[in-house]
DNA sequence: CACTTCGTAACTACTATCATTACATGAAAA
DNA sequence: TTTTCATGTAATGATAGTAGTTACGAAGTG
């Protein structure tokens, strides 16, 4: 199946929201994200729920950001989005009757939940101010190589 | 989608295997993982490839283990099965040209690629010895909960 | 040769993600 | 107040991955 790309795709919106000063539309986003309004809006829409972004409608609507970027961590937008499943493999069975497989799961959760609590843990390390920082960084970078090519 | 539950699946028919003194043929292992023969089969294919199962046909035949259960770490496993995928969440584009996006996926793949190395090592510190010792373990505890029911 | 068992391709069912269409709701501008 | 803009949301479709199933060929045993 297609992999789950929510997360990458609103922490690219929320940043490209942060270097504006007025709301963007669901349109604009979707140029940005190569994608469809539709598709913003409802993926916004825990982000909304979570206070961690505004919309309002008609004109002059839109979506801005709802708190500053260093009190947002990676891992609050996972949250907002309903903490996805973040592993593609799982068990056959959850709670099975053969004592084998309760082994296998056994050894499996455990490699897998530490995984997952740590991978959790690094997600709310890094604030949305931190990633605004790489991205300048990144720009100046691009800007410094256009004038010096070669 | 559903989630990928091969190495599941697989480790649960390599424990029944050494269980046995004779090869456990598609059928037998099939009853036992509640599938299909032919999903055995498919399963199996990559770790008859890399030597960790033997298979043979016609009257006697099935399947028996390649190596012994202190040889082969649950990484091997994964190894065998083509190394799945382990994380269901991705970057909507892999090398993309906006610098907003290449901040985003430089983080989300820092995190990512940590917790996948952690994961993979934790996974090669399981042997196929371990788990069949925590079901031996819980076989006894199984049949001692019998005889001293409450 | 008969029988068993694996090897594999083809087809189906189910599920998840994302895209798209359609329309209702709400807010600002004219 | 009417028009216009923009979100909110349901319904539908396209695509892809996992697993189940059928069918049949290949290879080994008795």
């Amino acid at each position: 199946m297609k992999r789950n790309s929510r997360l990458s795709a609103v922490l690219h919106a929320l940043l490209h929201m942060a270097e504006r000063d007025r709301p963007m539309t669901s349109e604009e986003l979707a140029v940005c994200l190569h994608t469809n309004p539709v598709v913003v809006r409802r993926t916004m829409a825990g982000l909304r729920e979570a206070g961690l972004v505004i919309s309002g409608r008609g004109h002059g609507g839109g979506w801005a950001l709802g708190r500053p970027l260093e009190d947002v961590t990676m891992r609050d937008i996972y949250a907002a989005l309903g903490e996805p499943m973040l592993f593609q493999m799982g068990n056959v069975t959850e709670s099975p009757g053969c004592l084998v497989e309760q082994a296998v799961n056994h050894a499996l959760d455990d490699a897998f939940h530490d995984a997952e609590a740590m991978l959790i843990a690094r997600l709310g390390e890094v604030t949305l101010a931190t990633l605004a920082d790489d991205f300048k960084r990144r720009f100046a970078e691009h800007r410094a190589a256009l004038k010096q090519p070669g």
